[in-house]
DNA sequence: GTGAAAGCGCTAACAT
DNA sequence: ATGTTAGCGCTTTCAC
């Protein structure tokens, strides 16, 4: 391992002058910094990253924390943003260090070792509850973060999300142009961010477009056993809906099957529209309309947003909402039959 | 930020002392290390990681390159193979620095900014190519690695793989048991170790058999973009075949598709085997029969691998092959008619 | 423009 | 059983 003492001694000149020509600074000939680099290229020197953190007392290292195996069915949304991270970090020359979250200990262990030790300068926290302990953590230790998700009670922190409800109100909005009057939600588990945000898109849709909310159309807090019965329970509806969103590519599956073990055709008896885009959805037969998000920017924008943090820890709060856009495949079209109120006129 | 010497100061001892109580040396009397403890516990004291790394002259980190955006749709494979790394990291208390490879530049700054300044131990190198520039840089630069996947040639690098070829084999015994003779196979780019490995497979499977190798019925580079028209193509065949072997979801997912336009029932008129499970492939109409690799768990292994071989760098060399599992589901089952060529007997 | 000296926070000989 | 001293490789005052 070849020190910066061993380019100094190459050259003849003290580490100080070493590292101040390698650093850039503008207080040393251009000859000394040619010969400096020149050494430093022959000897392959490649200064002790260690080191340097140690003395400048930052790590320029962040923590990105992911769940473990939370949803399965989102592991393409979170390889993106992963990659996203990772090229973010890449760019701006740190470090980037992932850790899984475990299910249960989130803030013990997980969190604790990852704040204490001048490990990370910051970190990345995923995948928020509606009420989340993590973030209380982290703002009572005054450690730098960035959320990537909302809670829904007091949002005095710095986060990146998606608009989940602009998303299906945009779905709402496609359906209902169509002519659907009878649109079924089944979401995921409430205690998650997103999955809050999506059912509040869906109700604020129907209210907006004065329809009346159905309990027996919405379900929420579905998981990949409980979803066959409960999309096969709505579709067989006396009063079935002519659409379904769905809060999730695994959801869209079973409403799929559901529909074909009924017989219903999909769009021509049933519309679906799906809340993230996946190989799943788009290889589903038919491909399906989609609410999409921009995974791996999502990823370097949450990057960007931290690193800015731990570079300014008192610059304003930032708090982005990313709107996602809507693809329209095949899985959507006019209901077969016109809305029944209609006839009323 | 507490320091050692505040814990120092706070007991009345020598940083030494508290340095030993702290990391169980026997040394030191129980009194004191208790009361080393209860100080270390009331200032909140968390050692320096960065310090004790530049004392320790390692980082107790390793680093993990993955490719990036290199095939889609192996996307659940490579994240939960991330989880596994994690976990293993996680549990030997070692933290996990993320890189991403740009496909072009593998050799160049991505390796080369990894292995300098200290801030892994050592790295885990995925999707190695037929003939990897990677191993080479590494192994001249006496860089401690293990590969994940292997090269087609020299081998003399520690390395875990699946066992493509078997896996293959599994299928193809399976589909022989059926009854088929005319079994067709879809391949990747053979650039890639495992997509190489994977063919061979098929070859050596298609000799044990005693059939008779047809070049019109295996065809590997496929990609997103080729897939449809090759899979349509070969189903097309005059004498077409009565079963195909996907290597990769979307490539099944392909000939799935070109078998509903033919209007082929699948598995009645063509069985589909394909390498790799995912929600893709379960989720498939019918699900369909998969060779399965343990995802995580070949991400812990090669993480311990590689921890293993930092630990002890002169350690024999090991090189591990995991067999895969056959899933027989739903798109397997006995060709419609006898095979051609049994009827001359 | 260059160098000497101090120190980041920790561990590890080597005393005592 | 505890303390003294040195040093990991680097950056950074502060001199000259």
């Amino acid at each position: 391992m070849t020190t910066i003492k061993d380019v100094a001694r190459h050259v003849g000149l003290s580490v100080t002058t070493v590292s101040r020509a390698l650093n850039d600074f503008d207080d040393v000939s251009e000859a000394t910094r040619a010969r400096v680099r020149a050494a430093a290229e022959t000897l392959d020197y490649h200064p002790n990253a260690v080191a340097r953190r140690l003395q400048r007392r930052h790590s320029s290292t962040i923590g990105l924390m992911i769940p473990l195996v939370l949803h399965r069915s989102f592991d393409i949304f979170w390889l993106e943003f992963i990659g996203g991270v990772a090229a973010a970090c890449s760019q701006r020359g740190v470090d980037l260090l992932v850790a899984t979250a475990d299910a249960h200990d989130d803030v013990g262990q997980g969190l604790h070792g990852l704040t204490r030790g001048s490990r990370v300068d910051g970190l990345l926290v995923c995948d928020i509850r509606q009420s989340d302990p993590r973030i209380a953590y982290l703002q009572r230790h005054r450690f730098p973060f960035v959320a990537f998700g909302r809670t829904t009670e007091r949002q005095d922190y710095p986060y990146i999300d998606v608009d989940g409800a602009a998303g299906v109100m945009q779905a709402m909005a496609h359906l209902i142009g169509l002519g659907h009057r009878r649109i079924a939600y089944l979401g995921l588990d409430p205690a998650f961010g997103f999955s809050h945000y999506r059912f509040t898109g869906y109700m604020q849709a129907l209210r907006n477009a004065g329809l009346t909310y159905d309990a027996g159309l919405s379900r929420v807090g579905l998981g990949e056993l409980s979803a066959p019965a409960v999309a096969a329970e709505v579709l067989g509806l006396p009063d079935p809906p002519t659409a379904v969103i769905a809060a999730a590519d695994f959801l869209a599956q079973a409403v799929l099957k559901a529909a074909r073990a009924l017989g219903l055709a999909v769009p021509g008896d049933l519309s679906i529209v799906v809340f993230d885009d996946s190989p799943l959805v788009q290889h589903a037969e038919p491909p399906l309309t989609a609410i999409h998000q921009p995974n791996t920017r999502l990823g370097e924008e949450a990057a960007g947003l931290l690193l800015d943090r731990v570079a300014g820890p008192d610059s304003p709060l930032v708090q982005r909402l990313v709107v996602p856009s809507l693809i329209v495949r095949d899985s959507t079209a006019p209901p077969r039959e016109p809305p029944a109120h209609s006839s009323a006129y």
